[in-house]
DNA sequence: CCGGATCCGGTTAGATACTG
DNA sequence: CAGTATCTAACCGGATCCGG
């Protein structure tokens, strides 16, 4: 709103305008993936500044993309959902990401890991399809990390939600994945298989060898892995 | 480069780094459409100030998408061409700008009209499948104008090239259509049809029947025209 | 914890002029 | 034609604070 405009009536400025102002469209991705409250927001976008956030969701608002609604139950809080015109940026925001999986390098990139948000991808695509239908407890463990980020705990309940826990949630674990943050984070890119990283001990499950044997199927990979890469 | 980083390794933050910052997206446009020298981008970004786009351009050659080739013939001067990871970017540029026609009210940037940028994009697009083989010349008059940005000439010749002139080339002109800038702009973005304008008097074509009858068929549209607008 | 608002220093962008 | 140079205004990042 208080951008200062392209003046051009092409679409793809009157598009770009809204946009393509700094953190819109990793913004845009975490709506798109269905995040809708404000620090959940935060989380998956969490060098953001809370008054950016802010700012960025009331122009989202007033733009007619994000609408702003009351929590049932909880009043005061609310919660912010794509509108029609929101959902409609699924195509774009999955172009973006394609075009940066095949042609943007990745080495620097892979310089700022962040377990917190590969982890809460990983739920959110989890595949819970080949697990049993038993509770089901997976413990990831990141050993070079520090105490409060090394350990979380994927939960996928009888009714299959998934649930993910940074604390010891007390339920037995049926498989303990123990890999460096790096690792990880390139299967979950699709930069390289699980098979391979356990053949090269990066990583070391402990449990059920049904269990272990099919990770690559019930762990969801990133939407844009799929992509073959081509750059870096 | 000189960028703050989002520090994500999510391909979308990657991506986003590159191509959304000021201007970048507008520019890519340009250089998708065939743009390829410094002023003729200028041309397509006329709010962009120089410094910005000579910056933009060294960033997008650091990203790869971009490479700066000598012109031969003269030397010191060079073309901007996009590699094949620009080229790659069409279709990001494309779902923007569909995105754009569809839900961008058009209100606000009406009033951002430019008749040299529309012509120019006539031009770019002109079908001339259905132009008489002979030189043919159409004279668009915007009658509200200022003397500058009154007259244009489209030129198609016998080989079906295409030039656009702002000063009168001085050759018998087969077709005059006269017309308000923003109907004309209307037109061209698919929000109006030719027949319409013409039958409300905002377009009135003084020429032969026959090249004024196939005037929406060689008057090629935006492409982003067949988008159906469901905003403003 | 949730959902922001406020302040301040550094960076980026806009406007215009100027040069080889 | 193809850019620099310069100055000012706007924006952003980070920290802090505040009311429920």
């Amino acid at each position: 709103m208080t951008n200062a405009s392209y003046r051009q009536f092409c679409p793809v400025a009157m598009a770009a305008e809204v946009l393509c102002t700094r953190w819109t469209v990793v913004l845009l991705r975490e709506l798109v993936a269905g995040s809708t409250r404000f620090n959940e927001l935060r989380r998956g976008v969490p060098r953001m500044s809370p008054g950016l956030l802010s700012k960025r969701l009331r122009e989202l608002e007033a733009a007619g993309i994000v609408a702003r609604e009351p929590v049932p139950g909880s009043k005061e809080i609310e919660a912010y959902r794509l509108t029609q015109a929101g959902r409609d940026l699924q195509p774009v925001v999955e172009a973006i990401g394609m075009w940066g999986q095949k042609w943007v390098e990745t080495e620097p990139s892979l310089e700022n890991l962040d377990a917190e948000l590969l982890m809460w991808d990983m739920r959110r695509n989890l595949n819970t399809e080949p697990v049993p239908r038993e509770r089901t407890v997976i413990e990831f463990i990141y050993p070079e990390l520090p105490e409060a980020e090394r350990t979380w705990w994927l939960i996928v309940e009888p009714d299959r939600s998934v649930d993910l826990c940074h604390v010891d949630p007390g339920f037995d674990v049926d498989l303990y994945v123990t890999v460096d943050l790096r690792t990880m984070t390139e299967i979950w890119m699709g930069l390289r298989s699980v098979s391979d990283a356990a053949e090269r001990g990066a990583l070391v499950p402990v449990g059920p060898r049904r269990l272990a044997a099919t990770m690559q199927a019930w762990l969801g990979l990133s939407p844009f892995a799929r992509q073959e890469k081509l750059a870096g």
